[in-house]
DNA sequence: GAATAATTATTCAAGCTTGAAATTTCATAC
DNA sequence: GTATGAAATTTCAAGCTTGAATAATTATTC
């Protein structure tokens, strides 16, 4: 576990001017990332007429083919629960998801993609990849891996609170 | 206007392994990002009893003391019209946020921070902006430097279409 | 096994977000 | 000045998001 972008005199006493900085890179990060989002929602709206929150649903889905738990749904993605049950509620409406009761535990839902969704998915998560290839195509193999390496420390920094992290 | 971030052979003709990694950075950035953006949403909840979305209003405010066109309030942010009509109907039944007739344009209101909303937005972002120096102190001003100019390519890059933007 | 606590999921109110439609006002052309 | 189109906002329906409250079930403890 090398960390060659973690600061010497690690957290948070610095001087004005680096505090600034700091100010400044987080807003640019996010300008950045919403503008790849922005690109991203757009596209799925215009090409296949569904949102972010559906694909990224999708997109765990997927990779689970046996299904997933609400709530191991809901974990993954890092939103709140009600927030799964509703889209889950339009996808299964849409015959994308199924929902299946779970042996032995009357209160769980295991939910999974259909054939349709199934079918559905990988065409939009191919159309995805090209679309983030467009974008971060012009980043070298150098710079794609200084930036997550950097994006490591950023995400393993201090600071937490919220879910307090360090997975992978 | 140098752009050593910039691979020779631009735009989107890459191997599938590097298909792959782009889409890998694509994903830890917004990993990293979402993090941080939940950090400061729930600081600005139990802190200061508010939203991430009025603090960016008030943001934007707080920058044109003479007050700021709806229009010109929604383009800045990027967001949509309506979007702004509702957040700034709560700042206003807040006391934060004044609404004025523009002289000579009866369709056109300006909005700027009452008194009020500029001491409880001058209070929030001195501490938002040591909670982001909590999260990025970490790194290294070099470090910094990079990522601002990888963001920079990146936000410049191809395969844009909402809004065109390559502004500053 | 009865009481208590923890887990799982849904429901709810409030707010955010969008794109489209409707309104009002302004500017231009004739 | 009247018509036509452009501009500035608001309204609207649909969906996303959250945290809190509720309900149902399961697990634990005595």
């Amino acid at each position: 576990m090398s960390d060659p972008d973690q600061f010497p005199s690690a957290t948070a006493n610095t001087s004005p001017a680096l505090v600034k900085q700091n100010l400044r890179v987080w807003l640019k990060m996010l300008k950045a990332t919403k503008h790849v989002e922005a690109t991203v929602r757009e596209k799925l709206r215009v090409e296949f007429d569904t949102t972010l929150p559906r694909f990224d649903v999708m997109a765990a889905l997927y990779r689970f083919e046996e299904g997933l738990k609400m709530s191991e749904l809901s974990s993954a993605l890092r939103v709140s629960n009600g927030n799964v049950t509703g889209i889950i509620e339009r996808l299964v409406a849409d015959g994308a998801v199924l929902r299946v009761p779970v042996a032995g535990d009357k209160r769980a839902m295991l939910v999974r993609l259909t054939h349709k969704g199934r079918d559905e998915f990988a065409k939009m998560a191919a159309a995805h990849e090209l679309w983030i290839n467009e974008i971060f195509g012009g980043l070298s193999p150098d710079t794609t891996a200084r930036l997550i390496s950097i994006l490591d420390t950023i995400e393993h920094s201090q600071g937490l609170t919220p879910g307090e992290d360090h997975d992978a």
